[in-house]
DNA sequence: CAGTGAAAAATTTGATCATATTCTGGTGGT
DNA sequence: ACCACCAGAATATGATCAAATTTTTCACTG
């Protein structure tokens, strides 16, 4: 049945060749959370999510642990798995950890970018300002992350990436709920700032777009939250 | 089915009963990594846990599953699971979010300390200096451990302290090697200093001690292991 | 007589295990 | 040295058991 392993032929790529199931999951459900339809507060069930995804359970459980472990959602005690509500506090540190966190890996990705990481990144902000443009929220949502995210990996500091990875998602479903009551209008992008300054090779500079960037977004997340904590 | 729900007599008041699995045998696996007897780079396998600790596989694998989005194991590509083993750049991130992070939950701990908080500090650390004085390694390792978390705990910042505990796990089999080759002489311990503060009263004092204290300990691990990286 | 409370049963959900299937890595033969 | 086979490990499924939540009913009171 082998005869195979060696020749490969390279034609097919492996488009999704051999992707563990409990992988596929992960990513579906932080999909969901970050962007998605889950929203804070709401309640799933591991076999809801096995007939909504259509899986076995024991991949949807693993994928829960993880998601769990990494704070995108909670155990609420008894029987219920939810998206975490954010309250003021929780938010003020989130703002503390981001205004540390974002601005240091800016500066790292700045002094070790290249033009192919800059060309990256300029292809995300346009991409992201065709989707305020479009007003395309959840466009907005996934581009925005993907920008952050693709400057966290140009800093070379994996722990720290990882770190960052975490807090966004803590705050995307409240990200999502305040975009939902403001519209894309109004969003805040301090994204051009950020690639003047990589393209002048200003690593402070870099620092100073990203973190007026982040204070600004969480700021404004913080205020929508606590004028009307509950959305009902 | 009408003969169950036997009456059970609660006689026994089943001391821990009700802890899930997974969560027991997530605990035990997190102190084998934490103090214990995992070293860097060391790999472990789903089975061999299972005999090892006497579990079925899916508990143990849903651990793992934990373990591994918390950083403290690493999912080594191949058929691998093993402790990570850091490097230069790995310590650096490490003593930037430390320098970072503790301090100021140290300074929100210090704002709420009540006198009960103040004494469960003071007792853990004199158990501490007594394990030091013994020359017990692992009861340093956990006590100093047990230290921070409390301190953590007193700040109210549930999110950051979840990052901040997250840090540990990283450098945990780190600096149990380092005490292996220093020995329980000649570590840091700037406790007296931060319980000081937090007696008197002062944030600020107590930000500065955790971060002298902070920075001596993650200074010494990284010399310790840019001296010898590996060890065999 | 109606409404509210609790208690019990039933359904739903979560946890664990045993088992089958697949993939990887090593080994032996040519 | 290379290719094929084998063994072991990890992934995924389904079933089974236990616990909790919910619903329903019955009794008691106003």
């Amino acid at each position: 049945m082998t005869s195979r392993t060696a020749r490969e032929t390279g034609s097919e790529p492996t488009p999704t060749p051999r992707l563990p199931a409990h992988e596929t999951i992960y990513r579906e459900l932080r999909a969901l959370v970050l962007f998605g339809d889950l929203a804070p507060g709401q309640a799933v069930t591991i076999q809801g999510l096995c007939e909504r995804l259509g899986a076995g359970m024991t991949p949807v459980r693993e994928a829960l642990r993880r998601l769990i472990a990494e704070g995108a959602l909670e155990f609420q005690g008894n029987r219920r798995v939810s998206v975490p509500l954010l309250d003021a506090g929780n938010i003020g540190e989130l703002i503390y950890a981001r205004q540390w966190l974002d601005p240091y890996l800016a500066k790292r990705a700045t002094e070790r970018a290249g033009p192919e990481d800059l060309a990256r990144l300029t292809g995300i902000d346009d991409d992201l300002d065709a989707a305020i443009l479009r007003g395309d929220m959840r466009g907005y949502l996934e581009l925005n992350y993907r920008f952050h995210r693709a400057l966290y990996e140009m800093a070379d500091a994996p722990i720290l990436t990882d770190v960052a990875d975490g807090l966004w998602l803590r705050f995307g479903p409240s990200l999502r709920v305040v975009c939902g009551r403001v519209g894309t209008e109004g969003l805040p992008d301090k994204h051009k700032d950020l690639l003047d300054a990589i393209r002048a090779g200003q690593p402070e500079a870099a620092a100073a777009a990203i973190r007026a960037d982040v204070v600004q977004g969480m700021e404004q997340v913080r205020q929508s939250l606590s004028r009307q904590p509950r959305d009902d």
